[in-house]
RNA sequence: GUGGCCGUAGCUCAAUGGUAGAGCUCCAGAUUGUGAUUCUGGCUGUUGCGGGUUCGAGUCCCGUCGGCCACCCCA
């Protein structure tokens, strides 16, 4: 009977949020003309390894199957996306604008913000090396976190370039392959003290000093920098990012831009997060496909955290669900001898897209009332002595009316009740 | 993985080492054809679990599990 630690139970109420923060996902996602793919649940072992290597099983939910066979819930999407862009890359026009919204898996102390179970939006453009498909993608990040009521005001997308960093080192005269191990460094400029910063830094040479001169004037090593900027100013998106230098993103594969989204406050970890990995696909595949690209990914935590402590995209979020009652028509049947009668009308209204609810054992008017009223239902319609006519009540404003049996539909139809698309 | 704080009814929380309680929620009735309020009644406990100290433990001690927070990590 016990919930595993990291795992969640979505009630009603936990549903409609998520199904929220799914659904606008999903709308953003096409708006950008982005296509849904989705993959299986459980994926081999292997396939984490070969791209965060051996240290990654710990963090994984493995076991063996019955098969012998080493498998793990997935913790992320790329590798799977992976495997389906080499299986079948010839059969789709480049670039590939694709989206999923895994429920993922991580074997994680969980804390605010992580849990051990999350569905993780994933974004990712295949097949296309310019700089306008990295504006691309983080106006897409940004017109999603907008869709949920966030202002300039709630984030702030914080946008670097690796390649920036490389060229500083090569000015230096460092050598490319310790160019992962100083970007490590700058990964954690902010978190550590600076006498162990600059300890490390001592290893390339490099003063503290140095590096802050960088980030706080990057000079001529921002050419691709400028052209997102041109591409996101374009679309009016300019006071939603900003240039920092101190975001690398900590994993290896990243090449080119990378950004991380951040609420205002700080007060909360990464919204989201991506870049470029230009070489993931080609070394995943061991070189059979070789193809340009890049993504983002955001979680339904932290995402769900910002919304509750922000009030107007708290609001807009209880609206929508507000809008999405159970049901829109309560049969109130009054007299047991109507049962049959009321059951056949909310056959019909179900047919015709209709929600519709009742009670399912007899039960009081005034429970029933009740009932229609916690359904969310806008209307009831009362079978009972007025037979044949039924009695119509709009429940916000107590307004009551009788109508002939056979004219339900037409009544209904006064009465703007939409069907609503879920 | 490391450290700090916390685990009592479905929820929020009381109870000096001395009989485990309150509010809310829920259910029923007052009210046999109309939703609110009110009133009345009712349900819910191995005090997370296991051990120890004690005449006696919800309370003190140890362990363990779970939760929150910070660190590590963060695909």
């Amino acid at each position: 009977m016990q919930l595993l630690p990291g795992f969640r139970d979505f009630f009603p109420e936990d549903c409609a949020r998520r199904n929220y923060i799914l659904a606008h996902w999903r709308e953003v996602c096409r708006r950008y003309g982005f296509v849904e793919y989705d993959g299986p649940v459980l994926e081999t072992e292997e396939l984490y390894r070969k791209k965060s290597g051996d240290e990654i099983v710990k963090q994984l939910f493995n076991f063996c199957d019955k098969g012998e066979r080493a498998v793990a819930m997935r913790p992320e999407m790329t590798p799977t996306l992976a495997r389906m862009v080499a299986t079948r890359e010839r059969d789709f026009k480049k670039p590939m604008k694709w989206f999923s919204m895994p429920q993922c898996f991580r074997y994680e102390k969980q804390q605010r913000g992580r849990l051990r179970e999350f569905y993780q939006l994933n974004c990712d453009i295949i097949g296309e090396p310019s700089v306008a498909a990295d504006a691309e993608m983080i106006a897409l990040v940004i017109d999603v976190l907008r869709s949920f009521g966030f202002t300039e005001n709630d984030f702030v997308v914080r946008v670097s370039d690796r390649d920036a960093w490389l060229a500083f080192l090569a000015a230096k005269n460092i050598d490319v392959p310790r160019g992962q191990e100083f970007l490590q460094i700058v990964d954690k400029l902010e978190r550590e003290a600076p006498e162990a910063v600059e300890a490390k830094l001592k290893s390339f040479g490099l003063t503290l000093d140095e590096v802050r001169a960088f980030i706080a004037n990057p000079g001529e090593h921002l050419e691709k920098f400028n052209e997102l900027s041109a591409e996101l100013n374009a679309r009016g998106l300019n006071a939603f990012y900003q240039l920092d230098p101190t975001i690398v993103r900590g994993l290896a594969y990243y090449t080119g831009i990378v950004f991380e989204v951040f609420d205002r406050s700080k007060k909360l970890r990464a919204l989201a997060g991506g870049g470029r990995y230009d070489n993931l696909l080609r070394d995943m595949s061991d070189g059979k496909v070789s193809l340009h690209a890049l993504g983002f990914g955001m979680g339904d935590v932290v995402l769900g955290e910002l919304i509750n402590d922000t009030p107007h995209a708290l609001e807009k979020m209880q609206h929508w669900i507000e809008q999405r009652p159970a049901a829109q028509v309560y049969l109130v049947i009054a007299k047991e001898e109507r049962r049959s009668t009321a059951l056949a009308d909310a056959q019909r209204l179900r047919e015709l897209g209709f929600r519709v609810d009742f009670s399912l054992t007899p039960s009081k008017v005034g429970k029933q009332f009740q009932a229609a009223e916690q359904s969310g239902a806008r209307v009831t319609i009362l079978y009972g002595d007025e037979w044949p006519n039924v009695k119509f009540k709009t429940l916000a404003t107590r307004d009551e009316f009788l109508a002939a049996h056979d004219s339900l539909i037409a009544k209904l139809d006064e009465l703007k009740l939409t069907i609503e698309e879920f």
